[in-house]
DNA sequence: CAAAATGTTACCTAATTAGCTAACTTTGAT
DNA sequence: ATCAAAGTTAGCTAATTAGGTAACATTTTG
């Protein structure tokens, strides 16, 4: 059975309008809509981009395989330090929230 | 002693640019930098800014006003599932994710 | 095809959140 | 100053995550 997320907005697409410079350090933004499920296939985007297995990824933030492969299906709720420990410390990114309200 | 945050950014200055429109349906974004620490302030901000307290809050997204008040003051770490029901059906708000690498 | 690497699932335990109640404190209004 | 409302803190318990190990499945490579 196939397991690779369907992705709602490919990441890639913006990464390829970045190559051009190519070597330098480049600032990418990734932003998408939340909902429980897409978490997970942003997390497995965010590291495949990268080149890491999970278990490559789990080694650097103090985990294991088998924990990331439960987060990337959304086989289980998240902390939210457990979130930021492994976008900082495996990914080297930066978490940001945005809140939406309508107001009245 | 005072416990009131200090805001690193004012979400009213946000809001003050909009009530031009008042009475329609306005969509507000509120953006924070994320450390762990500003969470808190985040989301008191944002029930301010609906006139709510602790409590009218907690009614509405099935918890107590205890635990509102240890999530403002970043005394616990906090379930994405739990931010999301806060947000969601107590504030009437969107979540949305933004991860920021830096590639080489 | 076979072997190796990668990823998934199952099970158990320990640590932590979330829910609940009650007491205490601070703030705001009269 | 007093009273009421709002917010904070302290226990305790139940539910869930996170960590660990092992077995199984899938994908990739030779």
């Amino acid at each position: 059975m196939k397991k690779e997320h369907k992705h709602l907005t490919s990441f890639k697409s913006h990464l390829d309008q970045q190559y051009g410079q190519r070597g330098t350090i480049i600032r990418e933004e990734y932003e998408e809509g939340f909902e429980a499920f897409k978490l997970g296939a942003m997390l497995q985007e965010l590291r495949k981009e990268q080149g890491l297995t999970q278990e490559q990824l789990a080694l650097k933030c103090g985990t294991t395989k088998t924990y990331i492969s439960r987060i990337e299906n959304n086989a289980s709720d998240i902390r939210l330090s457990t979130l930021m420990r492994i976008i900082h410390e495996g990914l080297g990114g930066h978490l940001k929230f945005k809140v939406d309200i309508l107001l009245k």
